[in-house]
DNA sequence: AGTATTTTTGGAAACGTTGCCAGAACGAAT
DNA sequence: ATTCGTTCTGGCAACGTTTCCAAAAATACT
């Protein structure tokens, strides 16, 4: 188990040159002369070395690792986002880092703590939630302590940028599309409603009925917590009311699926008597009966800009803008409107072109 | 942004004490006076010092980090065992990093790179992918380079300690099941078959259709990729057949799904015309229309005795079996049982007694 | 050949901790 | 007062790199 640990000093040794020879080798080869680059790596290949990346990074600024705080992993809609940091990451040369938080403040506190004791740069949190050390910095008065960046989730932009899309735009297309549709007794399912986001979302539902003109009705408001089960329990709940909703918008995807399976199971038909429209796009969606309306957010453009972003703020270049808000886009499909298939899906959302600049 | 950082050696100044007693204040408390305890954490908060944990693992042999490698991070499946691993990890001092490769072998080298430089100490695969390294070391009879534990797949045991279920066993379970309630003419959907587990599921469904003397048709044989669109496609092609199955066992529950929506699209009834037995229990199935019949994984379990044995390989302690296997569970729903409804889903899978104790 | 320039090299000081060891301070016992 | 144990404390050498800087070697130029 205990293999003696080679380091450059035995490298050094056993190709006759000095340990700063053997670190040129390796950070800028160009500069040490080919026979004895050569030997030092041939000794490397010989003893079998790997340089100390914690020595390394003791002597280095910065380490390039970021860590991707997600409340759940098996969300979907976050593993988009994920997959996307990701991308730009590796392109500038950061390591990710995933850490899951079920939404517990310990966790969570725990994954800051490695950016505090410096094993990692940056946090992108794609929940709500608070790192316990920023609350504390801002009480002191202190400045922010921790470079970081929330995608998707808002929260009080004195704690860092933003990148999200405007949920209560988006909301309120989606209630004009039932309307548009004919729909008139329109419920909804929220999420968790100490949840900014949701509130936005409620916010806009609010809003487009009012702009149509229509009542408002607290009985067809219903409260989940994002997942299938919650959706399930909440439509329920609103099929058990007196006067049935037509049409009920859901804040999320998840939570829209388990509403179309409240609805078959009471024996209803969707869109005939509810239409249902969800919010995020997940690739499920295209597949439950009947495919899913829904709104679909640019994941590819907010884990790419929210990635963008954290490093621009780690090389300390000032951020055009504090928070960027990315295009949505509605996307029918047969749980809101009947008749014949529909045109295929729109194409996935092309990449705003402004954002690149901004941040090259 | 670039706040000037506070080290060890400020602290000692300003608390006029020795660099080494700010090290054991914080170390072994019980050793340095009160007086000067005091003083030191008083300066540790005025200044608002943090240690820098990449100095102190320069010191220290071991860093009490592992990483989970996933194909795929929007795997429900993957995610419940990467909960349970957290578990235990948490609950013996380590700290545990997510990393999603897409199944490509770059992503893995990358991450199992973290180990060979000693940014972690060890690894949990719960893809088949072997990191390269591995595989160098191996072919150049060398021993294996890094500590990994495989869970949920399979792959030479040469390479490191696994824990899995019985998947010949479990596909036997599925497949008797369906010969069971009547059916005859029963389709298998496939994982990818360079992959050994779907291989060993693949064999278990062909020893029970031998066993009950069932002829084999390899146009009941399709293959997927475990995602829902595949397992859609491959129901697709095993319908086309001139002679359709009353049956199909799928390897995932993300392709049976798939598969149920490719039967209703089809016009046909589950179970009254075809059956489906799925695999991974995942949370979903039982919300599917109708719920899944599946195979259920012990996830607990997998994920704390992965994690357990992983501890017990980074203490150089003997691991008692190499291989441990887990016990499945068919979980009884109504895509393969006509009726009405059935008792409620079993409890989950207790945690079997005895790998707490021999790994302990 | 001799000097000026450029390219390569190695010594040594960081980086921020921990932990050994010897010595200082303190109290107790003579 | 002196001696002897304790308890605390601080100096210093690690840990394995990277990176100045100055010196050495190689090359170019008269």
């Amino acid at each position: 188990m205990a293999r003696p640990v080679v380091t450059i000093r035995d490298i050094a040794r056993r190709a006759g040159v000095s340990i700063t020879t053997v670190s040129r080798t390796l950070r800028e080869p160009a500069v040490v002369r080919p026979d004895k680059r050569e030997r030092v790596h041939q000794a490397i290949a010989e003893m079998n070395y790997v340089p100390n990346a914690i020595a390394q990074q003791l002597r280095r600024p910065r380490h390039e690792t970021v860590i991707v705080i997600v409340p759940a992993i098996d969300n979907p809609f976050f593993a988009d986002i994920v997959q996307n940091i990701e991308l730009v990451a590796h392109e500038r040369g950061y390591r990710v880092l995933i850490g899951e938080t079920q939404s517990r403040q310990d966790r969570l506190d725990h994954y800051a703590d490695m950016v505090t004791t410096r094993l990692a740069d940056g946090l992108i949190l794609l929940g709500a939630l608070l790192p316990s050390q920023m609350r504390d910095a801002r009480t002191a008065g202190l400045p922010a302590p921790l470079p970081l960046v929330f995608a998707c989730e808002r929260s009080d932009s004195a704690y860092g940028p933003h990148v999200v899309i405007d949920n209560h735009g988006a909301a309120r297309t989606a209630v004009a599309h039932l309307i548009a549709t004919g729909c008139r007794r329109i419920a909804t399912i929220t999420g968790p409603l100490d949840n900014l986001l949701c509130q936005d979302r409620l916010a806009g539902y609010r809003a487009e009925l009012a702009a149509a003109g229509l009542p408002q009705d607290p009985a067809l408001v219903a409260e989940g917590d994002f997942s299938l089960g919650s959706g399930r329990a909440a439509m329920l709940r609103l099929l058990a009311g007196a006067d049935r909703p037509d049409a009920v918008f859901c804040a999320s995807d998840q939570m829209a699926i388990g509403a179309l399976q409240a609805i078959a199971a009471a024996g209803l038909a969707v869109p005939g008597d509810i239409a249902v429209v969800g919010f995020d796009d997940l690739p499920f969606g295209a597949f439950t009966v009947p495919p899913l309306t829904t709104i679909r957010q640019p994941t590819a453009a907010i884990g790419a800009t929210a990635m963008r972003m954290l490093d621009a703020l780690l090389h300390g270049r000032d951020l055009p803008e504090r928070t960027v808000v990315l295009p949505h886009q509605l996307v029918v499909r047969a749980s809101s409107v009947a008749g014949p298939p529909l045109a295929p899906d729109p194409p996935a959302q092309p990449e705003p072109p402004d954002r690149q600049e901004t941040l090259a």
